[in-house]
DNA sequence: CTGATCTCAGTACTACTGACATTA
DNA sequence: CTAATGTCAGTATTACTGAGATCA
């Protein structure tokens, strides 16, 4: 959060207009660069809502994945599963968790390779406050932000998502 | 690049779903998911691309803004208000770049706290090479997505550059 | 003296590879 | 035997803090 001096112009709109020049069409390089530089500004703006908690943005969608679970455990593959994330990241994240009593692991009833991991009373109590933290803040978007923008905006990166086979289209 | 197996419905939505019905509101949540998400997306396919090449789109970013500043030269601190990155990663990735010879660093000829940092022949080579894979790649979006929605998205997410000051807003 | 510029050491987080033990 | 599950060791990136040297 090291408040830099805004920029006196657009930095991504002049990249663009000289990519344009010099390398032809620059609308995807624009779109993906925007996509990056917005992600790295709400990154840092949530990870700043949830550092007082002990919680990274990875920490907390993955407490909210057990929250919103049936039974509040779920097996370690299928979190990775579900959050996109590498099995060994989900060893690193569940190690964290579990060293902060949010989560525990436990033996699956009727699998022995599967680990289980579920939210702990601890786990769904800072689960719920961090929620209502980011929400206070809204996820770092700019007061502001019009509603209208930011469904519309879901609605695209759906598109995008879709056709990364982030999920089957006929959903 | 490891391919998954999409999942049959679509995560953030029926994330969504959830929150709303114990959380409250869920919008906020949903733009900013879907933004990591497909940050994330993005940034794999970008750096498969770039990896034949020994770049990760953070260095790409800092060649692109040596070749396209007037003089092929730069200051350090320049560079990481333009590319808003930490001092400490500029040094960083100033390093990498130079151990592979596309930069080199310079004396400033006035400032002498001042570092310069020179495109060689070979790194403006391999910024266009690296700047035509990306293009052919269309920079990871996926096949066939709409340059309309291509547009849009960008002027959006302007939106909350403007908004988060990322540059003024009178440009 | 103040402030800017850059570097270094050390830490944290996440991602990925390759290897491995266990078990369905 | 094959495939799935989870973990470990090791490596690569990037981000950030704190400290310090140099210099405008």
């Amino acid at each position: 959060m090291t408040s830099r001096a805004p920029l006196p112009f657009d930095p991504i709109a002049e990249a663009a207009r000289l990519w344009e020049r010099e390398l032809g069409p620059a609308d995807d390089m624009a779109v993906v660069t925007s996509i990056m530089r917005v992600q790295q500004l709400l990154q840092a703006a949530v990870d700043a809502t949830l550092k007082p908690r002990g919680l990274t943005f990875a920490r907390f969608e993955a407490l909210t994945l057990l929250m919103f679970s049936r039974s509040g455990a779920l097996p370690m593959a299928k979190m990775g599963e579900r959050l996109m994330i590498h099995p060994t990241s989900v060893t690193n994240i569940v190690d964290k968790l579990e060293q902060g009593r949010l989560v525990q692991r436990t033996p699956h009833p009727t699998d022995r390779r599967t680990t289980l991991v579920r939210l702990t009373p601890a786990g769904r109590r800072v689960a719920r406050a961090a929620a209502a933290d980011l929400t206070r803040d809204r996820f770092g978007l700019p007061t502001g932000t019009d509603p209208g923008a930011v469904h519309a905006l879901t609605a695209l990166l759906r598109e995008i998502r879709a056709g990364a086979e982030d999920f089957a289209p006929d959903d």
